[in-house]
DNA sequence: GTCATGACAAAGA
DNA sequence: TTCTTTGCCATGA
């Protein structure tokens, strides 16, 4: 009995607070959330993600290491990089670049 | 109620 | 170094 919203929203509310051009983990968002090790709840939510509204910008969340893990779950297994690249992040072999850089962690970005 | 799975992460061999 | 195993918590059968 979470007097918060459900943990979905609470993760996808983290993931539309990623700036433009910005991306950030399933263990970072895991983290604010006082999930801790249970990224994989993360990851979950963004499959729930599809179809919610404000849309989600889950191509914006990757796994610790750049790698797009979610791609195959978007629409087209291409959709993820595309959106990714139109933010200026480069991507290849279905890994950010300078993932270090643009990597946003919202534990710190953002005060609790 | 138990068992298996999952867009992950960290530790061990 | 890479590959394998374990843990994490929630959801579905």
């Amino acid at each position: 009995m979470n007097s918060n919203k459900d943990f979905f929203e609470q993760v996808h509310q983290v993931a539309r607070l990623i700036p433009y051009g910005r991306v950030t983990t399933y263990g970072a968002i895991a983290n604010y959330l006082s999930l801790k090790s249970a990224a994989r709840m993360v990851g979950w939510a963004m499959n729930a993600s599809h179809g919610v509204k404000p849309k989600v910008p889950a191509h914006r969340v990757v796994n610790r290491n750049g790698m797009l893990s979610g791609k195959a779950n978007f629409e087209t297994p291409t959709t993820m990089q595309e959106l990714l690249e139109k933010e200026k992040i480069k991507v290849q072999n279905e890994t950010v670049l300078d993932f270090e850089k643009i990597f946003w962690d919202p534990a710190k970005e953002l005060n609790f």
